[in-house]
DNA sequence: GTAAAATCTCGACCGCAGTCGACTTTTTGG
DNA sequence: CCAAAAAGTCGACTGCGGTCGAGATTTTAC
């Protein structure tokens, strides 16, 4: 009744994550044992199980942490009376620049937000709502403003802006992105074809284009030559 | 000299995979532990490790075998003649009902083709590489024929497709997509709106835009309600 | 206030992927 | 042909994530 137990418990949770974000940070998820969190937050291993089912979970809980702090930074830059594209291209820009920020922690956030499993699938689903919503704002005044066509649907467009980050992430991952240059000039040419179709191209200016063809030619290098 | 020491490693190699097959196949990737597989090949634990760098490295070479095949009963399916639009749908289809086959292993074989380890890289490369040209090939009759603007991009509409792909494959990773019939739909509608701008909803036909009414009622539904 | 029930805590323990160094087999070179 | 070097094989061992059940602590019921 007292609810002596619930304090200790919202406690004990925090000194969980409270470890986790001092220990990942420090040395990185991977590198960090379930033993060495314990020890750090003062409970034992069996313990935290009591928590969160998985070394993942606890993971995903870090991960709000900071993605709480990059969304506001990136809330402040973004300018609203830009053209839709740049828009676009800035908020795909400033999750890419985050989420790659340290490789290793991006990898395994990818892969546990666009495939997660059982088990952070929730977590996911939270984290991208806001993503999602914040592409929704955009094209939702842009398509007031009459930039874009009446009768085109805005979760369509939503989905696809989400398909071009998630492509471009995997290529970076792939190390066929090996710049933020690079990515940007492939994710502004992506959008422009998206919104005003395959013969975009050619609205792109000819910096853009001619970092295109370099782009391309670095592409097919690396998978031309059978080795 | 004689080579003797060549032909034991070849064997041995394919002792390995072959017993990898069998029980990847029977008891799933997870299920199956080094020492059982170890046992299975008829070699100690350790030379496995003389052969692949992880377990990862493994499931990749197993991979590629299902691979060989589904790609081979893709290529009889695919109609040449049908229009564009279908025939980059029936590609993506097909790649997409043999990847989520079996749930667990798609999931597995996703996270290393899109995020793929430092060990997973070349493999990764590999195997997308075909896909790829695959694509290449419909998009390049196509461009012959006019269906394509002149001075669109290739490249860069395969990149698009790429993302599209992936996409709808994380998409039902993550429950927002349950069938095949709703992936079908999303992938269409995606396909249009990349060939033709984002009007392009107003030519799918007027079953497929209820299918997608229902699909983002049902998207929207799973996120609004803040639980 | 107290005894029974419910809940929480803990670290020894399990099964696993991957390593290591002692041992065996093949190749080399004189 | 033989001994030294190189290459390959092995399973006991390590460190890890996760489980389990015995015991401690809180809540409930009277």
């Amino acid at each position: 009744m007292s609810g002596i137990r619930e304090q200790k418990k919202q406690q004990t949770r925090k000194a969980i994550i409270d470890a986790a974000i001092g220990l990942f940070t420090e040395k990185g998820f991977e590198q960090t044992s379930m033993d060495e969190l314990a020890r750090a937050a003062g409970v034992g291993k069996g313990t935290i199980y009591g928590y969160f089912k998985a070394k993942e979970e606890i993971f995903l809980a870090y991960c709000e942490a900071e993605i709480d702090f990059a969304f506001a930074a990136l809330d402040r830059k973004l300018d609203e009376e830009a053209p839709l594209v740049d828009q676009l291209v800035a908020q795909t820009m400033g999750q890419l620049t985050f989420v790659t920020g340290n490789r290793e922690f991006g990898r395994l956030f990818a892969r546990e937000m666009v495939f997660p499993g059982e088990s952070s699938k929730l977590a996911s689903r939270e984290l991208d709502m806001r993503y999602l919503s914040k592409l929704g704002e955009v094209l939702g005044r842009s398509q007031q403003l009459g930039e874009l066509p009446e009768d085109s649907d805005p979760l369509l467009l939503i989905a696809h802006l989400h398909a071009i980050y998630i492509l471009v992430l995997s290529s970076f991952y792939r190390d066929d992105l090996t710049s933020m240059e690079d990515a940007e000039v492939l994710v502004r040419l992506l959008i422009l074809q998206v919104l005003y179709g395959p013969a975009a191209v050619a609205l792109a200016n000819t910096e853009e284009r001619k970092k295109w063809e370099n782009l391309k030619l670095k592409f097919l290098e690396q998978r031309e030559p059978k080795r």
